[in-house]
DNA sequence: ACATCGATCTACT
DNA sequence: GTAGATCGATGTA
C-alpha cells in the first residue's frame, strides 16, 4: 500500500477490542498506529502484539488498580503508557468494557511514514532497527507518559487505522520477558511480516 | 525505610 | 552471553 494512501483510512473498529483479548491481539496485527507530532506524521504498522490478561500474573492489572495501571481499566481504545527499567516506556492498547483491565502490548510495527524522524529519535539508520521492540517503537514514534490515556478511537494525535490488510497466517509465541505464565503463547505476528518483528 | 525486580535496550566481551 | 543504565511498584520490616 501507498503511504500517501494513510490519511483516507477510518479508524479500527472498537467491536474487535471490547469482546475478548486474545482475539483482539491477533486483530490488531495490520493495523495501522499513527501519531501527528510537531515534527511530523509518524507511522507504522502493527506486526507483533502480546495479549495481558486480568486473571493472568504477568498483566500488571492482575493484583488490582495502582497509580500506574488504572488507565488499563479504563474502556476499550485507551493508551495505556507505562515506563519500565528506568529507562523504557511501552504503549498498550486497552481492551474489554471499562473496569475489566486487560490489554495489549505493542511489540513491533514495520516503519510507514515519518522514518527520517523515527531516524532521528532513535539515533540508528537500519530500517529493522526503528520498531523492532517495545521500547524502541516508542522512542521512534516520541511516545512517552503524556500520552497515557488517550482515546486511540478518537482525536487526531495518538489512533490506530484500518486498511483491510489481510496478514495470513498468524504465528503464536510465549510472552517475551516475563518469569509468571511464561508457558502461555499469547505474543503473536503474523508470518509474512515476521522480518519485522522483535524476536522469532 | 530499604531491597528487589521488572511486559528493555545497548554496548561490550 | 551479560552488565549496566535507572525509576517506580511491590514486598518485607
Amino acid at each position: 500500500m501507498q503511504v500517501d494512501e494513510i490519511c483516507t483510512l477510518k479508524k479500527i473498529d472498537k467491536d474487535i477490542l471490547l469482546r475478548d483479548t486474545i482475539d483482539a491481539a491477533k486483530a490488531l496485527l495490520g493495523k495501522i498506529l499513527v501519531h501527528n507530532t510537531p515534527e511530523g506524521r509518524i507511522s507504522g504498522r502493527i506486526v507483533e502484539t502480546e495479549a495481558y490478561l486480568l486473571n493472568d500474573p504477568a498483566c500488571h492489572a492482575s493484583r488490582g488498580m495502582t497509580k500506574r495501571n488504572k488507565v488499563m481499566f479504563w474502556e476499550a481504545g485507551h493508551a495505556y503508557v507505562y515506563f519500565t527499567y528506568g529507562f523504557h516506556y511501552c504503549l498498550n492498547v486497552v481492551t474489554r468494557p471499562k473496569g475489566i483491565g486487560e490489554a495489549i502490548l505493542i511489540r513491533a510495527l514495520e516503519p510507514l511514514e515519518g522514518i527520517e524522524i523515527m531516524k532521528r529519535n532513535r539515533k540508528k539508520n537500519n530500517l529493522k532497527d526503528l520498531c523492532s521492540g517495545p521500547g524502541k517503537l516508542t522512542q521512534a514514534f516520541g511516545i512517552d507518559l503524556s500520552l497515557n490515556g488517550l482515546d486511540m478511537l478518537e482525536g487526531d494525535v495518538l489512533y490506530l487505522l484500518d486498511d483491510n490488510t489481510d496478514v495470513g497466517e498468524i504465528i503464536a509465541r510465549p510472552r517475551i520477558g516475563i518469569k509468571l505464565a511464561a508457558d502461555k503463547l499469547w505474543r503473536y505476528y503474523p508470518a509474512k511480516y515476521a522480518e519485522w518483528v522483535s524476536k522469532l
